[in-house]
DNA sequence: TCTCGTACTGAAAAAGTTTTTCAATTAGGA
DNA sequence: TCCTAATTGAAAAACTTTTTCAGTACGAGA
């Protein structure tokens, strides 16, 4: 979890698209955040950058972010749909069932079951979304209390 | 994929709750789909089986259905939020992204995966859920055409 | 089979979410 | 600094989901 500010501007940029304050702004909010935030959390939020920050900004952006796989939406366990900034390639999430913390895990070892999958089903494989409900550390001391 | 209609409508009554011409409408529709559906496709297909079926029933029905693990929601490539039937159960789906026909995968391997993913994260897993997208039979061939 | 209480229904309205439109603004290369 | 295309927020539209409410129908019990 050490993604900076910069880097995430430069990959905004690289993918050709302006750096702007609004822009600015929901980047610092996303980095802000160890849980998954809805769009409309992700505007309250960047208003602390950019005071005038509009959900639909938000939404143009978060599209944006998720074509260039620099946000990925994330099913919390109740509504739908929060986004965290993603690393790279192929990841899955574990999130907390309490508190949202989310844990990003970056291998993955679901071959051969697809391979299975496939042989069973006929089915070529493309794609599989994966993700992971528990319990996060700082809440299973809180059981404890 | 040789559930009934009088298997599903048993288990709605097991489950307390009434079998009126609305829910049996939906049932149909859901038995006859070989594809996750949406809220508004339930109705639309329902309505062959009950013609005033209402989409606010669609939705309180739908509620009953997954409480009681009937049905449950599958993310399509696109949108969210399709509903199937399930079977009892922790199942995954395989969905085509072509045509969306979905099979379910009944036994499910990640043990050991999930394993480490606690021992690496600290989180205890409670739960975990799977999609996967691939191109089913049918849209194979059509490919070589 | 009939009666009755309650679970259930659809219409309408409200609430919430996402997309589209448009005139004004701003980023950033020249 | 200037210029232009990309981007912005407000407003409105389009959609989706939930709430309310008066009427209906299911199905247990007589
Ligand atoms: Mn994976
Ligand atoms: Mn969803
Ligand atoms: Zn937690
Ligand atoms: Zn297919």
């Amino acid at each position: 979890m050490t993604i900076t500010f910069d880097v995430l501007a430069e990959q905004l940029r690289a993918g050709g698209h302006k750096l702007t304050q609004p822009r600015r702004a929901i980047l610092q909010a996303l980095l802000a955040s160890a849980k998954p935030l809805s769009p409309a959390e992700i505007q309250q939020s960047g208003q602390a950058f950019c005071a005038e920050l509009g959900l639909v900004t938000v939404y143009r952006t978060l599209e944006i972010l998720e074509s260039i796989d620099m946000v990925r939406p994330v099913h919390v366990a109740d509504g739908c749909h929060g986004y965290v900034l993603a690393t790279p390639g192929h990841t899955h999430h574990v999130v907390c069932e309490r508190c949202h913390a989310v844990v990003e895990i970056v291998g993955c070892d679901l071959g051969d079951f697809l391979d299975r999958v496939a042989a069973r089903t006929g089915y070529q494989i493309t794609d599989h979304w994966l993700e992971i409900a528990g319990i996060c550390g700082a809440c299973q001391q809180e059981k404890m209390d």
